[in-house]
DNA sequence: AGCAACTGAATTGTGCACAACTTAGTTGTG
DNA sequence: CACAACTAAGTTGTGCACAATTCAGTTGCT
C-alpha cells in the first residue's frame, strides 16, 4: 500500500519535471533555448561574470554537464568565455550584448510558465517548501 | 517578484527530479537497473506481457525511447520480446524467469526511497495531489 | 479488391545528466 | 624550495528524453 504510493509520488515528481520541460521547450524555441541553458542564462542576467563553478553551485550542475553546454551558448554567440587571471584553473564566463539583449525578450517566460502550470502563489509557495524539505532530505540520504 | 518565486518552483521541480534520481541510482545500483529501467520493471511485474504502446502509455514515454532502454533490458536477460500474433505492429514484452525472480530483490526499494524523502504518508499524498495537478494544467498548455 | 489514411515500433540526431578520468594550476607542509 | 594534496574545467562513455523520420502492418472507404 505504501509501497505503491510512493512509487507513483515519485513517478508524479519525475512527470511534473518532464511536463515542465515539454511547456519551457515550447515557450523557449522562439529564443533558441533549452530549459537548461535557460536557466543558465538567467544566473548571467543575475550576476555575469560567473565562474563555471559557481554556476554549477548555483544550478546543482557538474563541469561534465555545463562544459560542452557553455560551449553550445558560445556557439549561439550569447556568451563568451576566458580564463581568470587572478586563478588560472578558474573559468569567467561572460554574457555578450546579444546574451544580455536576450533579457529582454526573455522578460514574460517566468509569466507565462507559472500561468500555465495554473498554481496560486499560495500553492506555489507552499509546493516550493515541501520540495525543497525532500530535496534536503534525499540530499542527506546520498 | 511573482517571476523569481516563478523560476525557483520551477527549478525546485527540477531538483527534486533529479535529486530522487540519484538515490534511486543508489538503490537500484545493486539490481543493475537505472530508474527508468526499474519503472518498466513494475509495469511488467504488475501486468506481463504488455505491448510497447502500453508500457509508452503508463510512463509516459515514446518509442524513442522505449525501444533502446528495451533492448538494454533484454540484453540484461530480464524481458523477451516478441512480436504480436494478432497484430504484427505491435511488440510484446514478456519477463523472463529472471526477470520475475528479480521483483523479490525489489522488493524494499519503494520503502528505502521513502524513507529517504523524509516525508509523512498525508504529506506525501498532497504532494502528489498537489503535482498530478500541475501536471495536468502543464499538458492542457501543450 | 484496391488504395489512402492511419498505427506501432524502430531509427536518427540533438541535448541533458552524471560517473570516471585527465590535465593544468594552486595550496599547504616539511 | 619541493613535493604531495587538492581544485577547476574539460573529456569520455553511458543512458534518458524527445523531435522527426522511416517502415511494416492494419483499417476504412469506395
Amino acid at each position: 500500500m505504501e509501497m505503491t504510493l510512493d512509487r507513483l509520488v515519485c513517478f508524479d515528481v519525475h512527470a511534473a519535471s518532464r511536463a515542465l520541460d515539454a511547456v519551457y521547450r515550447r515557450v523557449l524555441a522562439e529564443l533558441g533555448l533549452t530549459y537548461p541553458q535557460y536557466l543558465v542564462m538567467t544566473v548571467l542576467w543575475e550576476r555575469a561574470p560567473v565562474t563555471v563553478k559557481e554556476l554549477g553551485a548555483a544550478l546543482r550542475l557538474d563541469s561534465g554537464t555545463l562544459s560542452p553546454l557553455l560551449k553550445r551558448l558560445e556557439a549561439a554567440g550569447l556568451v563568451r568565455r576566458e580564463r581568470s587571471a587572478a586563478d588560472e584553473r578558474s573559468v569567467l564566463v561572460y554574457l555578450t550584448p546579444e546574451g544580455l539583449t536576450m533579457r529582454q525578450r526573455a522578460c514574460d517566460v517566468p509569466a507565462r510558465i507559472f500561468t500555465a502550470a495554473g498554481l496560486g502563489v499560495e500553492e506555489a509557495l507552499d509546493l516550493q517548501r515541501v520540495l525543497r524539505r525532500v530535496i534536503a532530505s534525499l540530499d542527506e540520504a546520498s
